[in-house]
RNA sequence: GCCGGGAUGGCGGAACUGGUAGACGCGCUGGACUCAAAAUCCAGUAGUGGUGACACUGUGGGAGUUCGAUUCUCCCUCCCGGCACCA
């Protein structure tokens, strides 16, 4: 799943980062300490005869830990281990503080938020390991930072060079013992004068105070060397080389090896809950796990059960629990575990892909349909369900089911929606939250200070600042009352034209009455015209300028509003370029001013022509974004078809040709003046033009001419002295 | 705390590959039409100075690279989203 995120170019960086993250590969050694006078047996672990060349005793306990940074090693000052792990359990027994700390640890919250700034707390066990290099006895803590569900629920604490066992140390007296040091610290030691300056003084190790760099591997983030010191035979290694050294060295004692851990934990299956899929299998004590039998499928949930927060409700329920073996038919339990919901959403829109099939999940015409060519989602689906889908995928690959390896091609992740959120706290009882469209939000008594008031009873509501719509804090919009005060395609269209649709939006509606006066514009443009009677068809031959230039225009915008939906996606702009068009077309046929004095009209037969032709082609720009207008408006200019039949019109190349174009003049990167020139012009003589602009002169005159930049239909720049 | 994203006029936003900052829309101002209003149409609208042509300043803050930076590099501030202390 890692690798094959290089095969989504189409998918949004950002999407790609956050699953990288989230699967965290990590390269380390996992490797192990011989705990002090505790056996394997009572620790309830059985024995294990040890490897080939390995010092450990058959019964001997050994505490496992997984370390990224093995180059570290000669800095373990001591080991904490997670409160759930055996070894903690072992102490427990008989050291009741310790017992009761142990469980203060269970009960914490596991949120990370809560934990990344939750003090660091820890107790020692009593009981000390062997470090596996060095031979010396090493402390074991219990920490309430350790985490059993990752690697072995335990870790080697190097204080000199992690920053959490940096302050777990301090906090407890533990020693801290530097075994990195920088190429920096070391020229420093050995009086070298370059660095003596206090801008250098960052890189010297001090004990007392954490600094960025003790935690670095490698290299720091600004490319100064690390290496080893303190380390015996591996001082003056950097990391890679000290990490295969210890690795190596570790192995030839059977004591450890090079290891690749995930952060991604199987939560498809793990995370239960009562109203997920059920898991048809059913547990008899003579056959074993057994596969419900088809004809029994599906298993169907109660729907009447009430989870009263004390572990799994199915548990508690006779009726669905009993049931009879399928094999032997004595008596048996169904399981009661269930999939996460996200099992579901991973793959029902393959199976909506083989809607024919009544016997399998899914059949052949799947692979007809599926991968899915556009994915539109919210941003916050960027991890969990797009993870688990893409993982769902290459199941469904792996059993022959599909032939496709990542279930979508192209995605595109819609931003939040942001809005107001307004409350009010009883003194006792629960927040109260107000709609947004229920609250005013106006200037008090002093005509300074804003105010926000329930429009209900007209008392204050606190403002709890802005946050993406939800029903918990009741500050989503209906987006209903928009389309009854102004219809459907004015909601759609002022939506659209809103922002890019991967981008945030704080909602606002103001500007509503924008998209709604665009439309009658249109709506005024297509009538006027359609009742003059039936427009001619183009002769591009006898078009006068004004003609040609408005069709330049037309095309220019197809040409805009064609990359704008097919490779950009920017749908705000393709609808902003046909709004140009349409000013223009005002301008071009002005008849429906009022009073109508300038004269713009072009009523000529080939003035119509082109109007017809750029109606046409507008309406059918249009139409994915307002449909209802466009299909009406289609069929007034006189198509028999619907206009989500009518063809994508191409751009006509020879309307773009122009003989001239305008060049922008710099002096000095400063915008001085404008040049007309011909589309073939030489450089040689856009620069003499340029040079003789009147507004260029007043800058250059009396200045050296240092060198002139011609940027090939864009801009002229003249450096002067 | 970590990860991801963002900051441009009064407001939403545009500027796509380093090349005219502010397209388009809202709002506002003025005008036309009207007995009047609404609607509609026309014009103006980043700030400062100037009758004007123009000039200076300006894309969250500070440095840097470049003929030229909203765009690239480094540092900082604030805002939004996600989070499982990942050893």
């Amino acid at each position: 799943m890692l690798g094959d995120l290089a095969k989504l170019p189409d998918w949004p960086e950002r999407v790609r980062t956050m699953q990288a993250n989230w699967i965290g590969k990590s390269v380390g050694v996992r490797f192990a300490f011989r705990v002090n006078g505790v056996t394997r047996s009572a620790l309830g672990s059985p024995p294990s005869p040890s490897g080939r060349g390995s010092e450990v005793e058959d019964d001997e306990a050994l505490l496992w830990v997984f370390t990224t940074r093995a180059d570290t090693i000669m800095g373990v000052t001591f080991c904490a281990v997670a409160a759930e792990h055996p070894l903690a359990t072992h102490a427990a027994r008989s050291n009741v503080k310790l017992a009761a700390f142990i469980d203060e640890c269970k009960h914490g919250s596991v949120m990370e938020a809560d934990m990344a700034t939750m003090e660091k707390k820890g107790m020692p066990t009593g009981l000390s390991v062997v470090h596996p290099l060095t031979g010396e006895p090493i402390p074991v803590w219990v920490g309430n930072y350790v985490l059993m569900s990752y690697g072995e629920g335990a870790v080697m604490a190097v204080p000199a060079h992690d920053e959490r066992d940096f302050y777990f140390a301090k906090q407890y007296g533990l020693p801290i013992k530097q075994v990195i040091t920088s190429a920096i610290e070391e020229r420093r030691k050995k009086g070298d004068a370059d660095v003596q300056g206090d801008g250098y003084a960052v890189f010297d190790f001090d004990p007392a105070q954490w600094k960025e760099w003790y935690g670095e591997k490698g290299k720091t983030t600004t490319s100064v060397s690390l290496y080893c010191i303190n380390s015996g035979k591996y001082n003056d290694l950097e990391y890679s080389a000290a990490v295969d050294a210890i690795a190596a060295d570790l192995n030839a004692k059977g004591l450890g090896e090079k290891k690749t851990m995930w952060r991604l934990r199987d939560w498809g299956i793990s995370r239960q809950r009562y109203w997920g899929c059920p898991i048809p299998i059913i547990h008899c004590a003579h056959c074993g796990d057994v596969p419900v039998p088809d004809k029994d499928l599906p298993v169907v949930l109660p729907e009447d059960c009430v989870p009263d927060g004390s572990g799994n409700p199915l548990n508690k329920r006779a009726d669905f629990v009993n049931c009879k073996c399928p094999k032997c038919g004595a008596n048996a339990q169904r399981e009661t575990d269930t999939m996460d919901t996200f099992v579901d959403s991973s793959w029902y829109y393959a199976r909506f892909a083989s809607g024919r099939s009544a016997s399998a999940m899914v059949d052949r015409e799947t692979d007809y349909w599926m991968p899915v060519d556009q994915y539109i989602g919210g941003i916050e689906h960027a991890i969990l369900h797009l993870l688990y889908s893409r993982f769902w995928s290459k199941v469904m690959r792996d059993l022959k089911l599909v032939s496709y390896d990542e279930p979508f091609k192209r995605l595109l992740t819609q931003g939040m929606v942001l809005n107001h959120i307004f409350f009010r706290k009883p003194a006792n009882g629960r927040i109260q939250y107000f709609n947004p469209a229920d609250v005013e939000v106006k200037i008090d008594n002093t005509g300074i200070q804003i105010v926000a008031i329930l429009k209900s009873d007209g008392q204050l509501v606190e403002d709890g600042g802005i946050g993406t719509m939800s029903k918990s804090k009741n500050n989503g919009i209906d987006p209903q009352q928009l389309i009854e005060l102004h219809g459907a395609d004015t909601a759609r269209l002022f939506v659209m034209f809103a922002a890019p649709p991967e981008q945030t939006l704080e909602w606002s509606d103001a500007g509503v009455e924008g998209a709604a006066r665009f439309l009658k514009r249109l709506w005024k443009l297509v009538h006027t015209h359609v009742g003059m009677g039936t427009a001619a068809r183009v002769e591009v031959a006898v078009l006068n300028d004004a003609q040609r230039a408005m069709r330049r225009m037309l095309h220019e915008t197809l040409a805009k509003v064609t990359d704008d939906y097919a490779r950009r996606r920017t749908f705000n702009t393709a609808i902003a370029s046909v709004m140009e068009l349409i000013n223009a077309l005002y301008k071009f046929d002005d008849s429906h001013r009022v009073g109508s004095t300038r004269g713009g009209d072009d009523h000529s037969t080939q003035g119509r022509a082109v109007l017809q032709e750029a109606l046409d082609n507008v309406v059918i720009m249009l139409a994915p974004i307002v449909p209802h207008i466009s299909h009406a408006l289609w069929q007034a200019l006189g198509h028999d078809n619907a206009v989500i039949d009518a063809r994508w019109p191409s751009v006509d190349a020879a309307a773009l040709t122009r003989s001239s174009i305008e060049l922008v003049v710099q002096v000095n990167g400063k915008l001085r003046g404008h040049i007309e020139v011909a589309l073939d012009a030489k450089p040689a003589d856009i620069e003499a033009q340029a040079l003789a602009d009147a507004n260029v002169q007043r800058f250059t005159a009396g200045k050296q001419i240092k060198k002139v930049i011609v940027v090939p239909g864009k801009l002229v720049n003249v450096v002067v002295a």
